[in-house]
DNA sequence: ACTTAATTGTGATTTTTTTCACAACTTATT
DNA sequence: AATAAGTTGTGAAAAAAATCACAATTAAGT
């Protein structure tokens, strides 16, 4: 049961989930793996497999209960445990994630921000304070923060991510397009948006 | 020589971009498979077949020279033919992108954006102007858009996918968290941050 | 009650991707 | 000049992922 599911396959999940969220706002409660197959362009038994890792047991001849596979794959992602998290750069990135208010439905809860430019220091985005960032320590010790997002410059990243591991936090949400080089067991997620944009040129090319 | 890429390794193409843009940063001019494996935590014969895609020939014992590298990297990757494109939402999202001043480095020049807010239309970001969704069909009459930006809330993406695919857009890069459902010939890449994130908490499990 | 068509679940096969292993080469050192 | 150490480039092997194929099942129509 707890045999590791690839990335790939956990990447195809989120797909699966979103296609799932609109079908319950359509009020449809079945879907089968042909449907969702052709809406992503995929195999159907790549489907079927991938369910084949979420406990989830369909019906034959009707598919899978839309809400039933939806609550599966949120158990399996992990996102029914709450996580929080502080955001580093309030600039526009920074901005529109803290703006986000869907994040909390999925489990991920967005503390506070932080920023060097003493003129956003003091204010808040969508109720949230933008703190300094030399008050990062202080902040840490009294709140649990189980992941950082970064969206400051490049030039920065390097430097605030070293910051952010000794202070102890495990998890970095990466938006700055650059590899972080941090000690093996902090994991970094890069989002890295020219990275995914010269992805789809690639794709654009032929 | 123009064997197809396979989706992965053109990721993994794009870290070793950010990586070369670092080294020049730091006026580095070599870098050998093992150092970039390194960063990456991956094996340093997957960074050579990579490269080997590239047309481009490393020096036994000195490595790669990172200008030369990084250029075959962009070659390949086809940002170096410039692409237009529009931004469908001026929200938060659609803001920090049209504040990016960066794509432009990277091929990408965001020439206008499109909002159905009354209170935004007429006025710009970053020096580009919001215009009325309905004026979408002359806009791309009079203009060569090679690509549309959907930065709009979920419920509003598959009916604008469908004006874009019927005013003969050909690409489009979805940040809503939603499958949209176009023509074969259409192609989304989808930039779903919600996805991204659960698949982040996936790993934070264990 | 019977037939037909649609669907799941999964073992087997094929394809793709990654890793291994090493010859060939190059630079630095002795 | 000889030796040692670090690299590339690539064919072969191993591992992982995707696809195929089909038995078992079920719902709906006749």
């Amino acid at each position: 049961m707890n045999k590791k599911i690839s990335e790939k396959a956990v990447s195809r999940m989120t797909l699966y989930h979103c296609i799932l969220t609109d079908y319950i706002t359509k009020g449809i409660d079945t879907i089968s793996s042909p449907q969702m197959a052709a809406l992503l362009g995929i195999d159907d038994s790549q489907v079927r497999k991938d369910i084949s890792f979420l406990n989830n047991s369909g019906k034959c001849r009707v598919g899978y209960l839309v809400k039933e596979l939806k609550a599966s794959i949120e158990k399996t992602l992990g996102f029914s445990k709450p996580k929080n998290a502080i955001i580093i750069g309030a600039g526009n990135l920074g901005n529109a994630l803290a703006n986000y208010d869907n994040f909390s439905n999925y489990g991920l809860n967005v503390i506070a921000l932080f920023d060097t430019d003493s003129q956003k220091i003091g204010t808040t985005i969508n109720g949230k304070n933008i703190y300094e960032v030399a008050q990062l320590e202080s902040f840490i010790k009294n709140t649990d923060i189980d992941m950082a997002i970064l969206t400051i410059p490049r030039e920065y990243a390097q430097k605030t991510a070293e910051l952010l591991v000794k202070q102890n936090i495990k998890y970095i949400w990466n938006f700055s397009p650059t590899v972080l080089n941090v000690p093996t067991d902090v994991q970094v997620w890069n989002e890295n948006l020219m990275g995914n944009f010269l992805q789809f040129a690639y794709k654009m090319q032929d």
